[in-house]
DNA sequence: TTGTATGCGTTATCAG
DNA sequence: CTGATAACGCATACAA
């Protein structure tokens, strides 16, 4: 491990002070242009990068956000996407603080802050509103997707109600009566959209038939049964895409045909919602194996000394789903399509 | 926005110097029972939390791990998930770099660099194998889920040429003799699961037959358009989960039955893989318009000097997609189902 | 325009 | 077992 360039390196180079260098580096007004040339040739010349936690400490300030997200949802990763390159725009750095089933948002939260984050942006949270306002007295927050009734909060989203409703009325278009909602769980998101669907439905003169939901896909496929066991409604909304898509998955298994018998509508616009399939029949990546080799490999060379290197493969295994069966006959080319 | 508590603070409240009670923070050998419960409940009081820009100074250690990976791809996602865990076992945190189309895995691992990451993992790297090497005489480097001829790494992969045989013979099995296989761009890992197929094919004796492809859904769909407009094979073999979703979706949009007429295998093993639907009707959740107000208001609380709140709400817009369409007639409960 | 001195919050060494 | 004290790499008044 080569030992990292610093900016008394640079200085040493040109031959300049520390603090000459330091504010080229960071674009200060002050240093000529002939020195900055100088400067930056060298730094560039040797490497040179400056190092966060250093001028993070001596600057007060890091420049850096936190975004605290669901990473296994599309539609966070795509916001999360976006927001990175905006970010960058404004001359901010973005770090991201995932959250999972195992890591709540509180733990998001607090490592993000841990890391000296400036402000941070929750996409999606389901704190309490209250801890919310306590962060915010530390730090900027901005929640992007949830309603805040009565705080004093950042909030940057979308009209959750007037979308329902909206999609009721394209349903109602259509000639849809019996249009069921399946709600989300009891956030304020699912309340807002459930709203909608009743104001809907109520100014439609159409009575309303609201199902217990989730968000995630396997919620989906419990909606679906649920749906197919009563009286079949011709059109179902569901609190997202996820769920939508699990419903959808759910219908087809059992050979109900979307949209001919049921239509359905989610909620997003999630990349998963402009494309759709049957459960496919792949090679499974043994995630947990791979993930735990990796780290063991980083452990062994961070704390174990290991200075040779390993290779470590990992069997394939082919999980077999509804994508694949017998072949059909033979068919010829349709040169009209 | 109020003070940070630091080590001095809790030092101060407790009656004893900074350097006792950063033992006790990091659990260092030292301190007496008595001594280092004082301490544990004077920092829980005052809700102290270590710096960690001046923790990583001063130790010249971040006890941070970075994870470039592509956060779009659900795949990458959930391995960021699980070592996420799995890092918090061996006591290092993990720091996320994104790469992003607009965002090159160089720049990724710069970021990550900056921020004195001790160690990096490569989710599918396309860096050449020069660089990487390079980069790992820098900081430990665990590139996954790809071969790295001949090269001095640390690499944690699937036998990528075995999985995609075994999904051959599983075809075979079924009764397939027309195999196609659309490959992925012309990287190590295409390369390797192409010869999987081909070797597979070559064993029993099958005319290979290999298309040009890609990674993403709309490379899938592509290539269901190529693959209809000749002669149908009954199976076909996609590079990824992504490409193979898209490939269905699109011979769905054709009226072509998976598995019935054709049948479809991917590779991964992505959330994506488990769910299954067709283009979803839905509401669209302005993303880049909510990037961007987040990051207005994010600049404007930094750096503009607001202190008052603002919430932006944008209006929603329906997009209609092939989920909807005119109901069908009304049906009875199934009760059997 | 450039250099000097000091501090940022921790860690770590070395006395006591 | 505990307390000074010197780094860590950089930023920033202030002086030259």
């Amino acid at each position: 491990m080569t030992r990292r360039i610093r900016l008394e390196d640079v200085a040493a180079e040109v031959g300049l002070s520390r603090a000459s260098v330091s504010m080229v580096m960071r674009g200060a007004p002050g240093p000529s242009a002939d020195t900055v040339e100088r400067v930056l040739a060298a730094a560039d010349r040797l490497g040179y990068r400056p190092d966060r936690a250093a001028s993070a400490l001596a600057s007060r300030r890091s420049r850096m956000i936190g975004v605290v997200l669901e990473v296994r949802s599309t539609f966070h990763a795509e916001l999360a996407e976006e927001m990175l390159a905006a970010a960058d725009r404004i001359g901010y750095d973005l770090l991201l603080g995932p959250r999972t089933p195992h890591r709540d948002e509180a733990r998001a939260v607090e490592s993000l802050l841990d890391s000296r984050c400036e402000a941070l942006v929750l996409i999606g949270t389901e704190a309490p509103v209250d801890r919310l306002v306590a962060l915010d007295r530390q730090v900027p927050v901005v929640t992007v997707g949830r309603r805040m009734p009565g705080a004093e909060l950042d909030v940057v989203r979308l009209d959750d109600e007037s979308g329902v409703s909206e999609m009721v009325r394209h349903l109602i278009g259509l000639g849809h009566r019996r249009i069921t909602y399946v709600r989300g769980h009891d956030v304020v998101i699912a309340a807002d959209r459930e709203a909608g669907y009743r104001r809907a439905m109520a100014e439609a003169g159409l009575e309303p038939l609201v199902l217990a939901g989730g968000k995630d896909a396997d919620d989906g496929v419990r909606s679906a049964r649920a749906v197919l066991s009563g009286t079949w409604p011709t059109a179902v909304l569901l609190f997202n895409d996820q769920a939508a898509v699990g419903f959808i998955a759910e219908l087809q298994r059992a050979g109900v045909d979307v949209p001919g018998q049921v239509s359905v509508g989610g909620f997003d616009d999630s990349p998963l919602a402009r494309m759709g399939a049957v459960a496919l029949t792949t090679v499974r990546q043994d995630v947990p194996g791979l993930t735990r080799h990796t780290l063991d490999l980083i452990g062994e060379r961070l704390d174990g000394g290991r200075s040779t290197r390993r290779e470590v493969v990992i069997p394939p295994e082919v999980v077999v789903r509804s994508s694949t069966g017998a072949p059909a006959a033979p068919r010829e080319p349709s040169p009209g399509r």
